[in-house]
DNA sequence: AAGATAGGCAAGTGCCGACTTGCCTGTCAA
DNA sequence: TTGACAGGCAAGTCGGCACTTGCCTATCTT
């Protein structure tokens, strides 16, 4: 679980699909294709694409609708919470003034 | 940068590594290594967790000072900050009540 | 109906990372 | 000074992961 969490955000390509996401909420896997290419310059192929999709969906950092034949993908930060609650934060949020 | 701050956290090793500096701060390789094995069932080698120190430590993950012939490892859990801060959290904070 | 569009499945390749083994350096005690 | 103790360096093995290629299914359009 808390291992699935770890290794999805171990890639930085899937770490630039969740920023996607965060940009622009509900893309289609041609959509996030797309946008790797022209905003990332990153040409992978689209079954690499669905295949992080898979990782970042078994890490519930993504969460996908189906309607008709397109499938939507919708970014999950909730994960995110365990990974600072699993070890102490220092006080200060380094506020820079 | 924010690279190696994943790539260091990828591993469920360096992850009880951290555990355990969290628990105690200030342990040698050894102490770790002891640790590791009583408490975690983690029969690796000495080399192998200088290692993953090495990796936590270019993450910024462990600070280290040497003292004559022992190198003390200390948890620095700042850079975690920065992944909670590139993804927007939702507000609740998912109490259970 | 047929073609286009959106996506899925499965096998294969290549590379990186975790781990080991062997040996070497530096520090402290007897 | 010799040996024990704490740690470092370097080469080698091995498995997993990212990615591709090829083919297949389902849905919408004309």
């Amino acid at each position: 679980m808390a291992d699935d969490l770890f290794k999805a955000l171990a890639d930085p390509t899937r770490r630039t699909i969740l920023d996607e996401l965060a940009e622009r909420s509900g893309q289609t896997l041609f959509e996030i294709c797309g946008r790797l290419a022209v905003k990332h310059r990153l040409t992978i192929s689209r079954q690499a694409v669905s295949q992080h999709l898979a990782v970042l969906e078994a890490a519930g950092l993504v969460r996908s609708r189906r309607e008709g034949r397109y499938k939507f993908h919708d970014l999950d930060t909730a994960p995110l919470r365990h990974i600072a609650a699993r070890w102490p934060l220092p006080d200060e949020p380094e506020t820079t003034p």
